[in-house]
DNA sequence: TCTGGGGTCCTAGGACCC
DNA sequence: TCTGGGGTCCTAGGACCC
């Protein structure tokens, strides 16, 4: 099993069209303005020196690294970057899964995986200029997680027998599932590295954090992972606009035209993909930083403008609070 | 530190039905 | 006149990921 994770991808492409950038901290994110709400999508390693890095807010990160480029997010570049990278790793004979713009697995179970893999790693950058790094494991956790510890431009390989004593005294977040929330949950019952969490009653997790989820975790810890590598094209379930505005929204007749038109672009998103939503949901985040959802089932599954604007309006009616908003989405659902 | 935009899946509680 | 137990569906919230 292979996972393939290009380096700093949204960096890296815009260093391709903009050499002069190379080797300077280039940061991307938001519209390029760190004056601005807004957080970094992604960093290039010249600007992680300082301590800037993906979710960090962009005022936080002029701040850090006052001397770095600021770059707006540019969908379109980077969609074509990746449309070229998964093109050429799809010459790879097994079964792909892509993951977002930068990031796959391949299901290659063959006796040299290295080899592959330095070969995968040739061959993205012969033909995209960019570097990735490639991950080797069992499983796809393994595989994934092994992409981390090649970083950057580099190859690792996790096994079974490798797993405890590359991992086991790595704090739990350091697994692909567990994040800073579930983490502190864990260190609350006297978990706080791998090798613990591995030990840990399944019976016990089950009961503090739910029947699927308790004994998933333990599995994650012993670096197991069932997960087969889905080929198959991949099927949105939901399609969602949502803005944050610089400045609050504290008049309600405001808030209404914006969900109005936030429904019409999700409006016309699900008219060109000609598949029925049979929900809409509204997420409202309050100031300071509150979020509160509310949805409304369509009566009969459609594609339809007006109906999609009119359920949302029916979502946001359920909205009892009306103070202060900072930002608003709209998600229509598909019927499944 | 002051928190984007786009998604997925799981959980818990209430409604409803038999 | 106050009420069981089980199943399923819907909804809102939480957590996580890229």
């Amino acid at each position: 099993m292979l996972h393939v994770d290009l380096d700093q991808f949204l960096a890296a492409v815009e260093v391709l069209r903009r050499p002069e950038l190379r080797g300077r901290p280039v940061v991307v994110g938001g519209d390029g303005d760190p004056t601005k709400r807004g957080v970094v999508s992604t960093a290039s390693y010249e600007a992680r020196a300082f301590g800037v890095h993906s979710g960090l807010p962009l005022r936080t990160a002029a701040r850090r690294c006052p001397d770095a480029v600021f770059l707006p997010v540019d969908r379109q570049v980077y969609e074509a970057a990746s449309s070229e990278v998964m093109a050429t790793l799809r010459e790879i004979d097994a079964v792909m899964e892509v993951l977002g713009w930068d990031e796959a697995f391949l299901a290659v179970d063959n006796d040299d995986p290295e080899a592959t893999a330095r070969q995968i790693r040739r061959r993205v950058r012969e033909s995209t200029d960019l570097d990735c790094t490639v991950g080797i494991g069992q499983n796809k956790l393994q595989a994934k997680l092994a992409t981390g510890f090649g970083k950057p431009a580099g190859v690792f390989r996790l096994t079974d027998q490798t797993w405890f004593e590359v991992l086991g005294d790595r704090p739990t977040d350091a697994l692909w599932g567990i994040g800073h929330k579930t983490a502190k949950r864990l260190t609350g019952m006297g978990i706080d590295t791998v090798a613990q969490l591995a030990a840990a009653d399944p019976r016990a997790l089950a009961m503090q954090l739910g029947p699927t989820i308790g004994p998933w975790l333990v599995r994650l810890a012993h670096g197991q992972d069932p997960s087969p590598v889905v080929g198959t094209p991949y099927v949105a379930r939901s399609r969602s606009r949502e803005t944050t505005y610089q400045h609050d929204l504290d008049d309600w007749d405001e808030v209404r035209r914006e969900v109005v038109h936030l429904a019409q672009r999700v409006a016309n998103d699900v008219a060109a993909e000609q598949r029925p939503a049979a929900r809409i949901v509204v997420k409202v985040r309050y100031v300071p930083f509150t979020t509160r959802t509310h949805g409304h089932a369509l009566g009969t599954p459609t594609t339809e403008v007006t109906a999609i604007e009119q359920a949302a309006l029916a979502a946001l009616d359920r909205f009892t609070e009306r103070r202060p908003v900072r930002l608003l989405g709209v998600r229509a659902e598909f019927a499944r």
